[in-house]
RNA sequence: GCCCCGGUAGCUCAGUCGGUCAGAGCGACUGCCUUGUAAGCAGUAGGUCGCGGGUUCAAAUCCCGCCCGGGGCUCCA
């Protein structure tokens, strides 16, 4: 940051027009003038960030002080560097620098950012009326001076469409909280906060028990890797996520992991995602922080007519983002993850509507049936004007998924989304952790250029975008499926994956490993035939280890086959889903009928093989 | 990034006012047993006590720095 200090007799500036994307809201032709002020000409460099401000502070007060100036004029002033911050993100540190300074008592004046300006300047006579300085950004201490309290009224809005005002003093008063816990656990948590616990989530421990996924501590922090048995889950979810982006009409698009910050629309969007960014040394580039950077410049590109909008892309994107390691936890707060992203580029309101209103509903049906069961509940942020216009769709979207919903208002547009929903799942320890999200952002079709051909065959801009995600991440899919295990596992039933996701949906337990091994292994290739994966428990212990370990590592069917079954041509079966732990029935059927209940249970979700072997005897320990 | 707690065998952990403190269970391996619904029996092999420095005659144990994990802040597009 370089900051030119010029003490003048008079000073004026007069604003002509904006000449950045982005750029202050100021009156156009407005001229102000001054006299016996310090004038600061502001640089804002590559690199600087906030933790200059001290710096600048000290300097500032101290050079006022001894000129004996009392006002400041701060004037962004591009000229004094060749190495600019984005324009993106200078605005906003621009911003916060007046606020700081302002905040530490010092009578500051602020000139328009992003215009094309003119001014006239009379520079004192004295030694110290003119002065340069240089500020260099302080590595890892960064201090963060964001204005908080963007959100101003908060509500709950039932399926009967009632709305009811929450005030977060007396949170044990409303009766359409106290009917919803899990509703009132996640307003408390956002209105007052997180109630401290101490044990660690319950999806880490069961994530490596159950071999799935475990820390890479070879890598950076927050980047996983990933055993067979998480593999499989892994890919299928996103067999599902992919068939469910067809099913709503999405071409299936893959973009780069590396972009050049040196490109506007890149900058523009890093300024939007807080600069948790990986940095590649010595160039100017980022690893991919979000879909949007490749799904933008992507669709910007696309030829487009009102024939075939609204334009619907899916990808699954990796992500990187350099959270504070403080905060990295598990599976719900990493630092590469891999989202399930949705856009639909939409040309009117009406389809707009219809698109959010499909994907909500999608969403919630994803949160019940799979990711959560019944321990989730919605939030919206909404800006205040969006919400007086959309009011009777939010209540339709609540009553047809027939939850509450919590409700945040701002009086003004701090992102790039006019409103945006939160699938947020409920863990037994009381924390929340968002999985799907539908946006509705009316600002990036015309700040990216993305446009269509209209009717009347003019250009216009995409006025609204829906940004979805249906399983957010994988990483808190997967958190989110192991804690609603363990909600399960508190209530005392078995705890157990999604069938069609358990890596291993049937296990064959042979009562001898030698005299019985022949059938269980006909009975494993039916099943292996018809798509199931299956395993055999071929080691040498005895039957009650063999159902233990079964029972531990969440196999959901169980076909025990001794002496009898050879005999009769039957089997002896153990579903466990939906039983009481310890009251897991046993059943006889036949082959055909165990086939049958497999496909009832599989419900027609993708099957994919394990790359394990079936017998267990040849299996590895991986932890 | 900050504060608190932790890191001992593949896993879970015991052992720490400095001196038989290199330990257990599980797992792995070998042998016996041939098993009927939550854990048969015996034996063997596994460890730079997170890493690096320091103090001391002597360090898993005390001190400093770092790395990794958990909790709490801050943060959460």
């Amino acid at each position: 940051m370089k900051i030119l200090l010029l003490d003048t007799e008079k000073f004026e500036f007069k604003a002509i027009e904006p000449e950045s994307s982005v750029y202050d809201e100021f009156e156009k032709g407005k001229s102000e003038s001054f006299r016996d002020v310090l004038v600061a000409f502001v640089t804002l460099e590559k690199g600087d960030d906030d933790s200059v401000f001290d710096n600048v502070l000290s300097d500032i007060s101290d050079y006022m002080s001894k000129i004996g100036r009392k006002d400041l004029i701060i004037y962004p002033y591009a000229h004094l560097s060749d190495e600019l911050l984005p324009s993106s993100q200078a605005i906003k540190l621009y911003n916060s620098l007046v606020d700081f300074l302002k905040k530490n008592g010092i009578n500051v004046i602020k000139a328009p950012f992003g215009w094309n300006k003119s001014y006239t300047v009379q520079i004192k006579g004295h030694p110290l009326a003119e002065s340069l300085r240089t500020y260099k950004a302080k590595k890892g201490k960064k201090v963060s001076f964001t204005p908080k309290e963007k959100f101003y009224k908060f509500f709950v809005i039932d399926s009967e469409g009632n709305e009811y005002e929450i005030f977060k003093e007396k949170l044990d008063e409303y009766d359409v909280l106290n009917k919803n816990p899990a509703l009132k656990r996640f307003v408390q948590n956002e209105l007052i906060g997180k109630e401290t616990h101490k044990e660690e989530p319950a999806h880490i421990k069961y994530m490596r028990k159950l071999e799935l996924v475990d820390y890479c501590p070879e890598s950076d922090i927050g980047h996983l890797k990933w055993f067979p048995k998480g593999v499989v889950i892994r890919d299928l979810i996103l067999d599902y996520a992919e068939q469910l982006a067809m099913e709503w009409g999405a071409i299936k698009m893959q973009n780069p992991l590396i972009y050049r910050t040196d490109v506007e629309a890149i900058a523009l969007l890093q300024g939007e995602f807080h600069e948790r960014d990986y940095k590649i040394e010595g160039e100017d580039m980022v690893l991919r922080f979000a879909s949007d950077p490749g799904a933008f410049p992507f669709v910007q590109k696309v030829s487009l007519s009102y024939r075939q909008m609204p334009f619907k892309v899916y990808e699954e994107a990796q992500c990187f983002r350099k959270e504070q390691s403080g905060e990295v936890v598990g599976l719900m707060r990493v630092r590469s993850f891999l989202m399930t992203d949705h856009h639909a580029f939409c040309q009117n309101e009406e389809i707009a509507k219809k698109e959010y209103y499909e994907l909500s509903k999608l969403f919630a049906k994803l949160m019940n049936d799979i990711i959560s069961g019944e321990h989730w509940v919605l939030g919206f942020e909404i800006v205040d004007e969006y919400y007086e216009k959309y009011k009777d769709f939010f209540k339709q979207i609540i009553k047809d998924i027939k939850k509450p919903a919590f409700f945040k208002l701002m009086n003004r547009m701090t992102h790039y989304y006019a409103f945006k929903n939160e699938f947020q799942a409920i863990f037994p320890d009381g924390n929340n952790l968002q999985i799907s999200t539908v946006q509705w952002d009316v600002k990036n079709g015309e700040r990216f250029n993305l446009t269509y051909m209209n009717e009347e065959g003019k250009k216009v801009f995409v006025p609204i975008i829906i940004h979805a995600s249906s399983f957010g991440s994988i990483e808190r899919a997967l958190a989110s499926m192991l804690e609603s295990a363990a909600w399960q596992e508190k209530e005392g039933n078995v705890p157990l994956l999604p069938f069609w996701l358990s890596p291993e949906q049937v296990r064959v337990l042979p009562v001898s490993s030698i005299e019985h091994l022949e059938y269980a292994k006909k009975i494993a290739n039916e099943i292996d035939k018809k798509g199931f994966r299956v395993s055999i428990d071929d080691r040498d212990i005895t039957l009650g280890k063999k159902v233990a370990e079964a029972k531990s590592d969440w196999v959901p069917i169980l076909v025990v086959v001794g002496a009898k079954e050879v005999q009769s041509g039957r089997l002896n079966v153990v579903n466990r889903i939906g039983a009481k732990i310890g009251k897991e029935p046993s059943v006889e059927m036949s082959i055909e009928d165990l086939l049958s209940l497999l496909d009832k249970l599989q419900a027609g979700m993708p099957k994919r093989k394990l790359s394990l072997s079936m017998y267990l005897s040849k299996r590895p320990k991986f932890i």
